[in-house]
DNA sequence: CATTGACTCTAACGTAACGTGATACTCTAC
DNA sequence: GTAGAGTATCACGTTACGTTAGAGTCAATG
């Protein structure tokens, strides 16, 4: 059991960065005493360890939570990409030494270098690409069998059908939003949500609970969904997808 | 001569971040055309390499500036930091590599890893060490001739001495910082100015305008001088960093 | 010559991830 | 018992842009 300074020392970040973590429940202690003092375990590092390695790879801290909690996060998986994503960041850095060895050169012989080589390796698509890429393969939520479920239904409604739907998708998100003041655990709020459960299974593919969770999750990792959503409504997709999770416990009760 | 997006293009900044660095007079345009656009040359590329390596280097961007315009800016001797400083980023990314490659070793054995060896390269100590010492290089702005000059004065003062110092330098600052609404260049600020270029020739060295124009910049250089300046009005170092710029200009003309 | 799409400008609000300072309580070594 | 280090919460501040909006400019095209 660590004390929440032994642990920055440890790691090598502040206590106000566990805190921080703490606050926005990406790092919660195992356990707090009566005076409600912090107390981390080992299970706490590890997990402290995928998120450092995320962050390195820049992704925020609310992605990083929600790769974190999903029930079928693969650690070995996320390892692998960790070394993939650092040998990248090395090479990169390789490309910016020898720029800058070469600007040295250059600067020493008087000479003039290209544009385009004076500014090899700050350039980070590269890397942007691979943080792209991750979040992609991470909010694959979908087995195929539902997407050629949904394929299949919809392949066949007429536009007077996504009129509907479209209004009715309206409908549920502003009748949501119009209550994110009372929580998400509000009745009205969860009365829609299993709305919107229903109307998703009758629409598109059966939505077990545990799909709608993958859902819930997708609304905030994937920032297409999330910009989407919060166009109703600035802040919805989150607070959207507490409601789901908060209502898949329910059910799942 | 190149337009905003092309210099964005070629060296992987947005848009954005050049003009951000033009407003805060990081990185101007060499020239701008009757319809507002941004020209940039050759030499604005250099200036921004160095910007990006600094940036690299994590150093923040007004420190940055304050480097740059340092009329004794020794480029090469910048691009040989830097090359240490990539240097070391590198190490410390094989340090992770191997942290990442040990982790994926213990999982897929079984094993646990030691608290210690799960973290190695996450610390960020090395590097803002590095960052440290290279700030208290680009601060060093007193001849040693100087520092003697002011020990041999000050050797001598009494506790009286130092006294009427303290408060000689109050009332300057809070006359400097009653006037902030006004501006840098307002009369009364500028009296007050002299003042303290004055009291520091009759109290410590000769401060020649050129050591007094380093002086303004070590006062938002170095974030001791910054914090200490602050003490008295939130701001005032800023402020009577560039006050003391425009007396400088004017005692020069 | 008008049009259009890409590019450019300024302005301003928003954001993430903490840092920092204030205040007060807790714990442990001396 | 005390002092210093450690712990808590709270809240404001900061950096470095991203993003959006609205409007002007430019060059290619029909």
């Amino acid at each position: 059991m660590y004390k929440v300074k032994e642990v920055a020392n440890l790691v090598g970040v502040s206590v106000r960065t566990l805190h921080h973590y703490d606050e926005i429940e990406l790092l919660q202690p195992e356990s707090i005493t009566p005076a409600g003092y912090r107390l981390y375990t080992n299970q706490n590092l590890k997990r402290l360890q995928q998120i450092l390695f995320f962050k390195e790879m820049g992704i925020s801290l609310q992605q990083i939570k929600n790769i974190l909690d999903r029930p079928d996060f693969d650690q070995l998986e996320a390892l692998r990409m960790h070394e993939e994503m650092l040998k990248k960041k090395k090479s990169r850095i390789d490309t910016m030494i020898q720029t800058v060895q070469q600007s040295i050169h250059a600067l020493e012989h008087g000479n003039e270098m290209e544009e385009t080589e004076m500014f090899k390796g700050f350039d980070m698509k590269e890397i942007e690409e691979h943080q792209k890429r991750y979040a992609e393969e991470v909010r694959q939520t979908y087995p195929n069998d539902l997407v050629k479920q949904s394929e299949q239904k919809t392949s066949q409604y007429t536009a007077q059908d996504w009129k509907r739907i479209k209004e009715e998708t309206n409908d549920i998100y502003q009748a949501i939003a119009s209550h994110m003041s009372q929580g998400p655990d509000d009745p009205e709020v969860q009365r829609n949500v299993a709305r919107w459960h229903q109307f998703i299974t009758n629409n598109f593919y059966d939505c077990s609970i545990d799909i709608f969770r993958g859902l819930a999750d997708l609304y905030v990792a994937d920032e297409r969904f999330t910009k989407n959503i919060d166009k109703h409504k600035e802040g919805l997709a989150v607070f959207l997808s507490e409601a789901m999770i908060i209502y898949c416990d329910e059910q799942q009760k």
